[in-house]
DNA sequence: CTTGACTCTTACATCGATGTTAGGGTTTAA
DNA sequence: TTAAACCCTAACATCGATGTAAGAGTCAAG
């Protein structure tokens, strides 16, 4: 098939599907009027790739196991486990400053709201 | 004082100083030879923009609201709070994300994990 | 007077997946 | 044959605070 109806099939893109081949991730085949040409198979791989963008891992990083998870079990795969386990990490720790910013918001909410209480018990006198 | 003193008292990069004044968070006064001269209470003022900075606020939001909050208290200032609360909106959005992005990467983990420890099993019989 | 330390402006680079546009071929159905 | 609908590449834009560098003027101490 066609870059087109890939697109239609996965909900991806054409401007994303090329990027993922300009990234190494997808390689097809090319027809000599230069058009893209897709196996089937593929649509499932551009599923697989989205699943992983949407862990919040790059393209490069997938590149760097897409080819044996697409093979095999990803616990067969070694460069997986140790990308998520650095994922998770960096997760953590954005959450931890999201939710020390939170707490901070939310104080000054407060402090704010409180002060306008007292202002306005200031005028009912 | 001279930029260079002023970004030493701060602990803010000389780069970052044109930039606020860029988004006219900082107005300095201008030397006949154009060097910036500053007051000395702008350093509270940076202070305070960093501050701001640091609540994931940006410098267009900080603008708004900047010139009221270093003459009065934060609750006088009627554009605060909405940001604020906008903010926190935002925030809880992207922890929300991420938890589930963490729960994802957790789960993948234990079941390649998981995964292993049965083919170690397998292997030893 | 000279040299080192400052300062100035302008502008490109970063990070990364995706949008958009321009300019130009190809295919297909009418 | 023509027009619509596809496809191609190349390249700029996004978002935003900050780094960095080039080229040039200024100032202060020796």
């Amino acid at each position: 098939m066609k870059i087109g109806e890939l697109a239609k099939r996965t909900g991806v893109s054409i401007r994303s599907l090329r990027y993922y081949e300009q990234q190494g991730l997808l390689v097809p085949l090319r027809h000599d009027n230069g058009y893209r040409e897709y196996s089937p198979f593929v649509v499932d791989q551009v599923r697989t790739i989205q699943l992983y963008l949407n862990l919040g891992l790059s393209t490069e990083q997938i590149a760097g196991f897409l080819q044996c998870v697409l093979k095999n079990k990803e616990a067969f795969c070694d460069e997986v486990l140790p990308i998520y386990q650095q994922k998770l990490k960096e997760i953590d720790a954005q959450i931890q400053l999201l939710s020390h910013i939170k707490q901070n918001l939310i104080d000054r909410i407060d402090s704010i709201l409180l002060e306008r209480t007292h202002q306005s018990e200031e005028e009912r006198k």
